[in-house]
DNA sequence: CATGCTACCTGCAAGC
DNA sequence: TGCTTGCAGGTAGCAT
């Protein structure tokens, strides 16, 4: 589910309610996510303070301080069906909601996730020392993201375009709908070797990545079944999707139908006379 | 190193 | 209607 997108709006949700408070009680309903939820979570986290919610490519950071967690961070990834949300003391759980933080206001921060493609890890030391988020590229709304680096990082590649840009050594943040998206944009084919395109496409594919992925938090993200931001409500991006999901529609720019392929194992929607 | 394939898990839609 | 199959927003790990 969440890309870049979906979890700055998730950050920008919950980050009201949970910044400042103390956990006041953990429960956690299914421990088996990607990564098991860390046995002496509970207790590490009981007494802890919510410092300013972070995030990193699609990794929501939350600093905590007090307690044993003094300096520690907890890592939350929300995979492919993951959210968070807040909810009201007393509000009774849902099917896969895996995990909630128990505030000393009352309100609870809720983790659901049917697939449990995502996890909750605590993190003693550096962040950036972490191996999940060593090796990320830049964000791709930081000026470190550009064309240039597109360009001189895909010399030699072979690899489609497509999933060049989802690679998060290249640029973090790109998923599936949002990669389709930018390339529609900038009128590149998904299928064209990284390699083989040139610097002036490469600053049209940044820029179009930028703009997309800005319109998109600006909708609140998109919503394509269960995605929920952090207080409940759904992102209204997916009416703005010109390919992603629209195959054998026809093009919004020329009419042609919409194409469906397969391009590094995910479902890649082009159109064959915008994109060349 | 670059690339490609598999696995992790549940729900849903399409096809038979 | 009911069963089976394939596919879904991500990423890590392993084989080639």
């Amino acid at each position: 589910m969440p890309e870049l997108p979906e979890v700055e709006t998730t950050r920008r949700g919950i980050a009201p309610h949970v910044e400042g408070r103390e956990i006041g009680e953990v429960i956690v309903r299914q421990s088996r996510l990607r990564v098991p939820v860390p046995a002496d979570l509970a207790d590490r986290l009981v007494g802890a303070r919510i410092g300013s919610l972070a995030r990193r490519a699609k990794y929501l950071l939350l600093p905590l301080a007090g307690g044993d967690s003094a300096g520690a961070t907890l890592l939350w990834h929300l995979g492919m069906s993951g959210s968070l949300r807040i909810v009201r003391l007393g509000e009774l759980p849902r099917k896969h909601d895996h995990l909630d933080l128990v505030l000393d206001d009352g309100a609870i921060l809720r983790y659901h996730d049917p697939r449990r493609f995502g996890f909750v890890d605590w993190l003693a030391g550096s962040v950036e020392e972490d191996s999940r988020l060593r090796r990320l590229g830049p964000e791709p709304l930081s000026e470190a993201f550009d064309g240039e680096r597109l360009y001189r990082l895909s010399r030699g590649r072979r690899v489609a375009v497509k999933p060049f840009l989802m690679d998060n050594a290249v640029v973090v943040g790109v998923g599936n709908i949002y990669a389709s998206e930018a390339l529609f944009m900038a009128g590149i084919d998904p299928r064209r070797a990284a390699g083989r395109i040139s610097a002036e496409r490469y600053a049209r594919l940044a820029a179009a990545a930028k703009e997309v992925l800005a319109a998109a938090i600006t909708q609140g993200g998109t919503t394509l079944r269960d995605f929920v931001g952090g207080t409940g409500e759904p992102g209204y991006f997916k009416q703005r999707l010109n390919v992603y999901g629209r195959h054998g529609e026809p093009c919004r720019c020329c009419g042609t139908e919409l194409r469906l392929i397969t391009l590094g194992q995910r479902a890649s929607v082009y159109c064959p006379r915008c994109q060349t």
